[in-house]
DNA sequence: ACCGTAATCAACCGAATGGTTGACAAATGA
DNA sequence: TCATTTGTCAACCATTCGGTTGATTACGGT
């Protein structure tokens, strides 16, 4: 499971760190703020920031004693790349299974099945 | 874990997943026809597909013996929605931030240090 | 009716996840 | 120097995940 989009997916599949992510975007927060709204150990949520660091979701600095996590907004573009290329496959595919269907109808009306309400 | 974004998001964790759901926009395929050139049982692919169904990636008919797997694109607005709201809001900010940096230079020219903390 | 094909169900296994508690490290402020 | 704040490391636990093999169901084809 080492390529970075697998790790994008992964960090974003658990509710608590998209809802970290969303938080992020408002302001720059510690651990410990962002354990905050969460029930569970401090612990548990500098595991989840390791999670979202190594996705390259979000980068670390030093300021005295505290460790601000700061988001990294480019890496969604990684995600939307692959998800736009496969959706505009999709719907180039639908749109050339509905002039194939279309054609059938001109040719057979009739014969021309299931699949109804397809064209747009 | 039952939200359906996490489901999403943990469905396309998988490379291999993620690899099935590239072919399905170019046709629509058996369970057989899928597992082909990966080098796992069938049965594993079963289990991959039934990963994406509920996810609401996938659909299946039944259609003699087979029951091809159908793509559902529309899900995949569900992600493009929630990625985008978040890029766009950290977007915002960093314009703020800019913006806040930007009149503190013209300010106090020199005393503009380094990102403390900005927002609201 | 019987056999073959397509796919799922069931039980199991090892590795990864998300959580816990307890001990430790690093920087500050008194 | 010493206590405090902030966060990580380490070990452990229960659950989930991706994979296996073996048995079973659901359909045609002949």
């Amino acid at each position: 499971m080492s390529d970075p989009l697998s790790r994008v997916f992964a960090a974003l599949a658990d509710p608590t760190r998209r809802d970290m992510v969303a938080r992020l975007t408002v302001a720059d927060a510690t651990v410990g703020e962002l354990a905050e709204p969460y029930d569970v150990s401090v612990q548990a949520v500098s595991k989840h920031v390791k999670v979202l660091e190594e996705a390259g979701l979000v980068s670390r600095s030093r300021e005295a004693q505290r460790r601000p996590v700061h988001l990294e907004a480019e890496v969604f573009d990684l995600m939307t790349k692959w998800i736009e290329r496969y959706r505009r496959q999709a719907d180039e595919r639908y749109q050339r299974l509905d002039a194939v269907l279309a054609r059938m109808q001109e040719d057979e009306p009739g014969a021309a099945g299931s699949r109804e309400g397809a064209a747009s």
